[in-house]
RNA sequence: GGUCCCGUAGCUCAGCUGGAUAGAGCAACUGACUUCUAAUCAGUAGGUCACAGGUUCGAAUCCUGUCGGGAUCACCA
């Protein structure tokens, strides 16, 4: 099916895209704080995506026909019941789309959309804006903005090229029935078919155009495909044909893959789907958000439209927190009444703290803060401030080589859970003396600016009061 | 069966290229709001880091194996 594919990684299908799918949120700002210069890729901060995981096909048959061995191991009785939900979503989907038209797969589909049939490519298209639609209404909720899209439309032609070529060099072969291949057994991986039969293309070579475009416009030398791991081995494929095409950027070729999500057992309910629809969700986080900024009071003041504004800040930054936090590579449990949390490690916990700081620094006029240098000793929380805050550079870099955004959520967290502590047990508006006041206003100011930098580069924004 | 990922408290997760009594949050229990925002803080309880070997002065971390969970091996995307 046609998938779209950011210029700096983020990539996704249709087939995900379907009413079932969810949401995610590649954040762009770490990319950009971290662009050494404009040439250099973007890299992609954490999203994740919240779905009912893979489907699973029961069909054993490998490609060249053969029959593979069963499973020795036997499954459990829970995953026997998550595999049967999963491909009854499946036979939903397959129906539904079946319903409307030969869907990909069935025999004179692929070939009537590629010859450009009216009826054909009108009806995909019908497909399609429902789903990017729905993507649009999903990602603008969340602030989440492209630059780029990449169309199939606009990269399956490049694709086939480039296999043409190749074919002449020597890189692929064709078979008698006309489907042209790659052997990439040397390299461990398997026979891989480029071009069908019908001489149409394949997932495959839509994304060997789509390498190919996004390096001519952009020309960057790496690029960066945040992308399930259940592609793991499409893209070790992928790369590997790229590198014999002898394409420059084959070797900043990146797959950031990441655990897929899953429900806790107990939720798999039924038939419905076990999924968790992303703009549901959302619109419980916010409701939370709402009832608990009511109870406090803390924004009453401000206008309505402010008000709303500071509640959509806490819950986005509840919903994005809970997924970036753990690692990506890791597969995560996902508790929608967990994700609804504001209290303890969350988003809304480090808000928190730069609300507070925000706060303090209100009710004060702008005053000389020299005397700040003057204050020794320092306490313990004040030391142990001052060390955390000096690990940010350190940990945006680490963040940045190993692609692991939660290394900064977990940073913001533990900076956090410091400073609510040290806010606690010193006073610094009526501190000791006006060196210690000085001291841990400047401190204050500079734990601010440090969650809220961290927290920009996750796409969470921080509100003044909460 | 081949390849790859994962296994840390009841639950969800941190623990960087090996370093001292393995850390948080949630859930449970106990305390702290006439004081800069209690979306907070302090405390109690909770772990044979799946298991077994190996390397090392030292292993949750590195190596091998076993067990358990997951992904993949489509002329589907």
């Amino acid at each position: 099916m046609r998938q779209g594919t950011m210029w700096f990684g983020f990539r996704s299908s249709t087939t995900g895209a379907s009413p079932f799918a969810k949401a995610c949120w590649p954040g762009k700002n770490l990319a950009r704080a971290l662009r050494p210069n404009p040439k250099a890729p973007r890299a992609i901060i954490l999203w994740a995506i919240i779905t009912c995981g893979s489907i699973k096909n029961s069909k054993r048959n490998t490609a060249n026909g053969r029959k593979r061995p069963k499973r020795s191991r036997s499954l459990n009785p829970e995953n026997k019941m998550a595999k049967a939900a999963r491909s009854s979503l499946k036979r939903i989907k397959t129906s539904i789309l079946m319903s409307i038209a030969p869907g990909p797969g069935s025999p004179g589909y692929a070939p009537a959309l590629e010859a450009g049939d009216p009826e054909t490519v009108a009806l995909w298209e019908q497909m399609n804006s429902w789903v990017y639609q729905g993507f649009d209404t999903t990602y603008q909720a969340l602030g989440v903005a492209f630059d780029k899209f990449y169309f199939e439309s606009d990269t399956y032609l490049l694709g086939k090229d480039t296999v043409e070529k190749g074919l002449q060099s020597g890189i692929f072969y064709r078979l008698d029935d006309g489907s042209v291949w790659i052997d990439l057994e040397d390299a461990k991986l398997d026979k891989k078919l480029v071009l069908r039969k019908d001489g149409t293309s394949v997932y495959i070579t839509q994304d060997i155009g789509t390498a190919q475009l996004r390096y001519r416009d952009f020309g960057v030398e790496k690029m960066v495909y945040v992308v399930a791991d259940e592609q793991n081995y499409h893209f070790q494929v992928l790369f590997e044909i790229m590198k014999r095409l002898g394409e420059p950027y084959a070797e900043g070729l990146f797959h950031l893959s990441y655990g897929m999500v899953e429900l806790p057992t107990g939720r798999m309910k039924s038939r419905e789907g076990t999924v968790v629809d992303a703009d549901d969700l959302l619109a419980e986080v916010v409701r939370e958000a709402r009832e608990n900024t009511m109870e406090r009071e803390n924004i009453a003041g401000l206008p309505e439209a402010e008000q709303e504004e500071v509640i959509r800040k806490i819950a986005l930054a509840a919903l994005k927190f809970f997924l970036i936090k753990v690692h990506p590579k890791k597969r995560m449990i996902f508790d929608p009444k967990e994700s609804v949390d504001l209290q303890g490690q969350t988003g809304p916990y480090v808000q928190n703290a730069y609300v507070r700081v925000q706060s303090v620094l209100r009710k004060i006029e702008s005053e000389d803060l020299s005397a700040a240098s003057a204050h020794e000793p320092l306490n313990a929380d004040e030391r142990d401030l001052i060390g955390q805050v000096y690990q940010f550079p350190g940990i945006i870099q680490e963040a940045a080589r190993e692609y692991d955004p939660s290394a900064i959520a977990n940073y913001c967290f533990n900076l956090a859970k410091a400073y609510h502590r040290f806010y606690h047990e010193h006073s610094i508006l009526r501190a000791e003396n006006e060196a210690a006041r000085a001291f841990r206003l400047q401190l204050s100011m500079a734990v601010a600016h440090v969650l809220r930098n961290g927290m920009d580069l996750l796409g969470i924004d921080m509100p003044e009061r909460m």
